[in-house]
DNA sequence: AGCAACGCCTGATAGC
DNA sequence: TGCTATCAGGCGTTGC
């Protein structure tokens, strides 16, 4: 399930193979993928000749910019891959592989998606922060502890709900959030306005923490996720709640207990979290 | 208007 | 063995 250190570790996978580089051709062969916004055939035929400027993540978003004003929008949902294949690799399409980019270096981008619930359209690169609404870059050192603290007193969410609202703070899936939640020692649970200060400085250090550790071991690989060249992530040996459900807190040796909150399970210690 | 629940989608796994 | 039920959760939509 691919959250902020999972897209940064494929940005940066890609980024030398793609910025600067000419698309020849692309076929999408899966009418979900367009569904936001234009068609398999209308998005495949605008990639052809276009080079791509840069490569930029918002939240769990990547965003290929393109010249001519446009920018190429992918979406990994919850199975989503990217999959860097150079000439004479031995990566082969199946029947789980919706579309392919190929570069005029030779090179192929394959995305892969079981499921499904990824996307891949194109916006003009000046509407892509207005039409998706993104909030803000937990990493970005321009968002203050003070921030955080504003955006819990106004509203009445439970804390993991507004980390997981992308509208608030950008690219924080289940895994982080309950990880996040850990090392600030603050209870999912918690109404977000609830939360003091000092509870906010802690929870903003915790998130950046845990974000950092996952994109230095390159992602955390529950099932699907794989890096762009389909290699998994190293980040689940660290995990201290997610998944941990049974097993003893590394901190206080409690049983890590596992509930369900707004549709989703959700990992905490009931002695170490406030 | 804000917030919680639902549905999309498929493969892995549990239980009978 | 083989069937069915359940679970995984990002996110747009629906409904309270």
């Amino acid at each position: 399930m691919p959250e902020l250190p999972e897209v940064e570790v494929i940005r940066r996978d890609l980024l030398a193979r793609v910025v600067g580089h000419i698309i020849e051709s692309a076929k999408i062969s899966e009418a979900r993928l367009t569904r936001r916004r234009g068609t398999p055939d209308g998005v495949g035929q605008a990639l052809g000749g276009r080079a791509v400027r840069a490569l930029r993540r918002r939240g769990k978003l990547l965003v290929f910019d393109l010249a001519g004003g446009e920018s190429l929008l992918v979406r990994l949902g919850m199975t989503g891959q990217l999959r860097w294949a150079a000439v004479g690799d031995t990566f082969r399409p199946d029947v789980h592989t919706h579309a392919q980019i190929i570069f005029a270096s030779g090179g192929v981008l394959y995305y892969r998606d079981v499921r499904k619930f990824g996307e891949m359209f194109l916006l003009p690169t000046a509407e892509v922060d207005r039409a998706m609404r993104t909030g803000r870059e937990p990493l970005d050192p321009a968002l203050r502890a003070e921030d955080l603290f504003r955006l819990c007193r106004e509203t009445r969410m439970r804390i993991k709900a507004l980390l997981l609202n992308q509208t608030k703070l950008a690219g924080i899936g289940n895994i982080y959030a309950d990880e996040a939640l850990f090392r600030a020692g603050i209870r999912p649970t918690r109404r977000a306005r609830t939360l003091t200060r000092a509870d906010a400085a802690r929870l903003l250090r915790g998130l950046r923490a845990v974000l950092e550790a996952g994109i230095r071991h390159r992602g955390s690989s529950i099932s699907d996720y794989r890096d762009a060249s389909g290699s998994p992530g190293r980040f689940v040996r660290f995990h201290r709640v997610y998944h941990r459900h049974g097993q003893p807190c590394p901190r206080c040796g409690a049983p890590i207990r596992r509930i369900q909150l707004g549709q989703r399970s959700t990992h905490y210690c009931r002695i170490c979290q406030h």
